[in-house]
DNA sequence: CAGTGAGCGAGCTTCCGCTTGACTT
């Protein structure tokens, strides 16, 4: 017999608050909700008022058991899941499942894991907010009718198996929109001016003009007139100003800085954001709240008074301004601010170190800054040069932290300009006019994506991640770098009373791990905007959640919203299916000179295609990388045509060139060497540079082999140290054995482990995939492979 | 690691939000 079960939605939240709430009461977690909509079908009846149909999730099975067993001897039912429309319905379904009395269970709630915020909820039970939990179940449905009704239209009208949802196709949306302002930004070349002047005690002082030149000209004129000019103090002004810290992390906020300053991505963030909960040295870390409690704010103050001094203090609340924020918890924080540093790997601590000195910061004192901006004039033109300056006259919080941004920008920070007074005579030294190109708008990183999301109120704190990780899969996006492209730039400069002119190579548009759209997502969102405006309109969600905030006040019923929405939406899917005409994104690019044939793009079955002329004559080829069925040109298209090109014979066999998934290679014999990058161009390439290839290629396999044995096995080097190849697959050697000394026999030993084990792995992932769902474990599969890329 | 490109049509795919492990190269 048990006096009181406690149920929370966490495991590591049950540990912490059964040592609050010692002997007497058993805490229990649910992990989440247990029930949910059948996986099979629409799970709606809509016949019925859309009622729903629930069944226990799978992998809860043993949860629910457990639960049940445990609540029927408890003398007592806390139900004490987040404060939040998911959480209520956790309770409510809790309730339902575990067929739980109203006389012996109680609904309690608390926004931080406090022993004082624990007894109080203790003491201030209530009854399960029924309203709240229509409200969570009119947004469980809604989901399910738009997601469910419209991913199928995709898979008769674009391609079987892809995906549209209130959220992610939204996601998709904002990437693709952003690509075509980029596509259609024209870039413009323009001058910026910066000069030198000399100060006492030998410094510079460096100057900026703020009017940019429009044109080399324009730059050269200016800039010869600067030769001849006297330069002139014309104002000095200094103002004080202050800087406050930012808020403590909330899982967007923190996924962006991560980002910023660790480089890790979304995904990574949040599974070492886990850890550190799971070791209980972090609060919960999916959270929409920037709210610390009482017990936290006065902690960091003592830590600050103690190590930095009463001037380093200010206690500070922060107010959530993010859109349909629910807080039901605490802002993201350490658990124990007395500790700056903590054991574990180094992604654990950094990020755990990132979130200690966000948190004490955000208690401290603002930094008080001077900022000095000082004007030179010059005698003979109009646009004077203007120098900034930052002194920081109290460090405050900066002390601990700075938060970054997307678009840094340098700032001098030199005290030379106050010591400057108005009339002061300044000596000219070097003038530069240096070429600049306007800059597109930036492509969107995971983290910026999820910070626009959470602006426009798309998604939650726990999907942010795993949507941008579906919208992958799906192949509607793709993350990668790009190299950018080499330019000539021209720089003007001025010294003494010489101008020169010169011209350097810079590198622009280089990207690193940006999110660019494929033609799949682009194809996808045009269908949606054009048949389902309304879902991928900015403000669905918007507008959803303020019906769904009347269904939680009690002023109407869910029901009721739901049938407003659904009857138009399903009438849309219907003639959507009926009317519209497959859309695989085909483009006519223009006539192939050579054959007079027409020649278009489009996405075919293994991915975008180009295809010259029609029916049973016509030839195809694969898009490249980089390339877009939107953005790509006839030339473009029809260069996709000469390869493979033949460039003669070596050893008696056929040498050619060819384009394939990874860029530019020679084949050669069955063996492929792809070209160097920078140095060799498919198209020019010559037979005695693909032999040379091949022969450094055949060179640089020779150093990799350990040893070779008669019958083909053979120990190589590796990226990761040596391995047994025998045909054509790869072999791990464990660990305890020396890859050198290995005979034959104790290769052939291991392969066959190996692929005994393969095959055994195998076999049992098929049987449980045929229990559970093939989606569902190749979904696992494809997760975890990608983990160990990214370690 | 590597060029492909049709279509008989079984049976399948798909959403968003709560939670953790259990999976591998």
């Amino acid at each position: 017999m048990i006096e009181n079960l406690v149920i929370v939605e966490s495991p590591a939240k049950a540990k912490t608050i059964e040592q609050f709430l010692g002997k007497g009461f058993t805490v229990k977690s649910s992990f989440g909700h247990i029930r949910d909509l059948e996986k099979k079908d629409l799970g709606v009846d809509i016949e019925h008022n859309f009622q729903p149909k629930y069944e226990i999730s799978a992998d809860k099975k043993m949860v629910v058991k457990e639960l049940k067993a445990l609540a029927k001897e408890a003398k007592t039912v806390w139900l004490a899941s987040d404060e939040d429309r998911e959480g209520e319905a956790i309770a409510w379904h809790l309730f339902e499942v575990l067929k739980l009395k109203p006389e012996n269970t109680k609904r309690i709630v608390f926004h931080e894991i406090t022993k004082d915020a624990i007894l109080y909820a203790i003491a201030h039970p209530r009854n399960i907010d029924k309203n709240l939990v229509d409200a969570q179940q009119a947004r469980r449905v809604l989901d399910r009718l738009v997601g469910f009704e419209v991913s199928p239209v995709l898979w008769k009208k674009v391609k079987p198996s892809l995906s549209a949802g209130r959220v992610q196709s939204v996601a998709v949306r904002l990437i693709v929109e952003r690509e075509r302002e980029i596509n259609a930004f024209k870039e413009q070349a323009y001058y910026r001016v910066t000069g030198q002047f000399a100060t006492a005690a030998h410094a510079t002082l460096k100057a900026e003009v703020q009017e940019r030149f429009a044109s080399k000209e324009a730059a050269l004129a200016y800039i010869e007139a600067c030769r001849d000019a006297e330069f002139t103090v014309a104002s000095v002004e200094t103002k004080p100003t202050l800087r406050k810290p930012a808020p403590p992390f909330t899982t967007s906020t923190l996924q962006q800085e991560a980002s910023r300053k660790l480089g890790l991505s979304v995904s990574q963030t949040m599974a070492v954001a886990q850890k550190l909960y799971e070791h209980g040295l972090i609060t919960y870390m999916r959270t929409d709240s920037v709210n610390l409690s009482a017990l936290a704010i006065n902690t960091a103050k003592e830590v600050i008074r103690t190590t930095l001094g009463e001037r380093y203090s200010q206690p500070r609340n922060y107010a959530t301004k993010t859109k349909g924020a629910q807080e039901a918890h605490e802002a993201i924080r350490p658990t124990y601010m007395n500790r700056p540093t903590i054991e574990g790997d180094r992604n654990e601590q950094q990020l755990y170190e990132l979130i200690y000195k966000r948190t004490l910061a955000s208690q401290m004192a603002n930094a008080e800054l001077e900022r000095t901006s000082i004007v030179i004039s010059l005698s003979n033109r109009k646009e004077p040069f203007t120098a900034i300056g930052e002194v920081i006259t109290f460090d405050g919080f900066l002390r601990v932290y700075m938060e970054s941004y997307d678009d840094e920008t340098e700032d001098e920070h030199t005290d030379l300009l106050q010591k400057k007074k108005k009339g002061d005579r300044l000596e000219r030294q070097a003038i530069t006019a240096q070429e600049q190109f306007t800059q597109h708008p930036p492509r969107y990183t995971e983290a910026s994506l999820v910070k626009k999301m959470e602006a426009l109120g798309i998604g939650r704190p726990s999907t942010y991640a795993p949507t941008i990780t579906t919208i992958q899969n799906r192949g509607y996006i793709i993350r990668e770098s790009r190299e950018g492209v080499e330019k000539e730039v021209v720089t003007l400069t001025l010294k003494g009373k010489d101008i020169k002119s010169s011209v350097s190579k810079k590198t622009f548009g280089a990207e690193k791990k940006k999110l660019f759209p494929s033609d799949m997502g682009m194809v996808v969102t045009d269908f949606l905007s054009a048949h389902f405006k309304n879902i991928m309109d900015y403000n669905f969600t918007a507008e959803a959640e303020e019906s769904l905030d009347r269904v939680a006040e009690g002023k109407e019923e869910w029901q009721k919203m739901i049938g407003e929405f659904y009857s138009p939406f399903h009438e849309n899917v219907e003639s959507t299916l009926k009317n519209s005409e497959r859309n695989s994104g085909e483009r006519l690019l223009g006539t192939d000179p050579a054959s007079g044939e027409p020649v278009s793009v489009r996405i075919g079955r293994f991915g975008p295609i180009a295809q010259i002329g029609e029916g049973e004559q016509a030839r195809y080829a694969g898009l490249q990388k980089g390339q877009l069925l939107e953005t790509i040109t006839l030339e473009e298209a029809l260069a996709l045509f000469k390869f493979p090109r033949k460039l003669g014979e070596y050893e008696g066999k056929e040498v050619s060139v060819a384009i394939g998934r990874f860029g530019p290679y020679i084949k050669h014999n069955n063996a492929f060497v792809s070209l160097k990058k920078g140095e060799d161009e498919p198209g020019t390439i010559t037979l005695e540079t693909a032999i040379a290839r091949i022969e450094e290629k055949r060179e640089s396999d020779r150093q990799k082999q350990i040893r070779v044995f008669d019958n083909g096995v053979q120990i190589l080097n590796g990226r990761y140290g040596p391995y047994i190849c025998f045909n054509k697959s790869n072999y791990k050697i464990p660990k305890t054995l020396k890859a050198e000394e290995l005979t034959l026999e104790k290769c052939m030993e291991i392969i066959e482990k190996e692929t005994a084990q393969k095959t055994k792995k195998s076999s049992a992932k098929t049987a449980s995939a045929s229990k559970t769902k093939a989606a569902a474990s190749s979904k696992t599969t494809k997760r975890s492979t990608k983990k160990k890329t990214e370690k």
